[in-house]
DNA sequence: TGCAAATGTGAGGATTACTCATATTTGTAA
DNA sequence: TTACAAATATGAGTAATCCTCACATTTGCA
């Protein structure tokens, strides 16, 4: 996970070898002050405003070394997406590995949600990663990969809740409702909070329906 | 409709006063060579690789006509997306005006979600600008007002035929169903057309029960 | 006809992502 | 220890592109 830093995407969205993946200890932490200072600045004017020189600055290294591992400016913002990603993953699956019935799926989707949400709301960069997402081939399509992987998790729960049901049906469904909930969070945190928080609800009721329903 | 053309957006996503307003004749007929020119662009390379250099001359005017008439970028790409969403505002109201019970919602709203869906799939140029509109915060809070005004119609149909319920929530509903509709769209056409129908049939049938039911 | 307002022009300013020739540091094998 | 190739570091310079502005032309009208 750390050596990936350094893949990279490109304009038609496919990701390439890096650019140089840092071998020496040196250049891992100085990769690693790039990703701060990044993340800092994403924080405070987001991924648009973002200056390469001034993430340079902020790192204390050249522009030269910002450019020896990341191949362009989406990259770093690619690299930072992809953490994000992983670190989420590995809590969805741990949250819906052991659901067995309507209930207990009604629980841990529910608590999911809740997650997700205070996470958007918390997490400037998440926010404005995620906000452009839709602008990115590159990342639109990690996130609709991390979807994908995602929905699998919600399917595995379906098909032990509803063996009967078309397959293809549970697929769509669950993905259906992970990408909505995608679009549930953006909305939701571009709207005053209270509105965000009715939103999230009207999401939930909405999902869990389909999900236990029929 | 026409004159608001030159209206534009500005970083902060306020929209101002036009860099001036087209009084002319002659100078009206330019600025719709601009939009078409503009618009022919976005249609063939995306409205990130548009370039104004391109737009000005292949709509057969100078760089400095371009600014005369539109501030920056992005007030041509608002100004087009308005357009759709004008045309657009009238067709929904058509379509829910007369609705007076259930089954008539069920139809009105699955002919407008079919229609908009074969828009999308149709109109390179909405596609692109839809698809941006998550980056550029002029475009986002055009297309919340626009699903705000649009969720209007959908409220008005929901307190004829609930009329107990709770208004806000039935607000928070109409809100909500356009507001994921317009992430269905924009999912469904990035997939491939198979999965992007089922998508738009999950959608059609989670909506239509939170509308209906309850 | 004359003149002010509207419109038209394009070379050039300003910004910024990104390159590349060159310098320095590191690991390692003799 | 020394030699040396590979890895890493540097920042002035290139290229692309948005946008401005001083000046030229056209239009509407008194």
């Amino acid at each position: 996970m750390e050596g990936r830093s350094a893949v990279s995407p490109q304009q038609d969205g496919q990701v390439t070898s890096p650019r140089r993946a840092p071998s020496q200890q040196r250049s891992r932490e100085r990769v690693e002050r790039m990703l701060a200072a990044a993340s800092a600045l994403i924080a405070e004017q987001g991924s648009d405003a973002m200056r390469m020189g001034e993430v340079a600055e902020r790192a204390g290294v050249s522009i030269g070394s910002l450019y020896q591992f990341f191949p362009d400016k989406r990259a770093i913002v690619w690299a930072l997406a992809e953490r994000y990603t992983a670190e989420s993953q590995a809590c969805i699956a741990a949250a819906l590995k052991d659901v067995g019935d309507a209930e207990g799926l009604r629980q841990a989707f529910s608590e999911l949600v809740d997650i997700y949400y205070r996470l958007f709301l918390a997490e400037p960069v998440m926010r404005d990663i995620w906000s452009g997402t839709q602008a990115d081939k590159a990342l639109r399509e990690l996130e609709l990969a991390d979807s994908r992987a995602n929905a699998e998790f919600l399917i595995a729960v379906l098909r032990r809740l509803r063996p009967a049901a078309d397959p293809v049906a549970l697929e769509t469904t669950a993905f259906f409702v992970w990408q909505m909930g995608e679009a549930a969070m953006r909305l939701a945190i571009s709207v005053d909070r209270e509105e965000g928080d009715r939103l999230v609800a009207t999401y939930k009721r909405m999902a869990l329906r389909e999900l236990l329903a029929e």
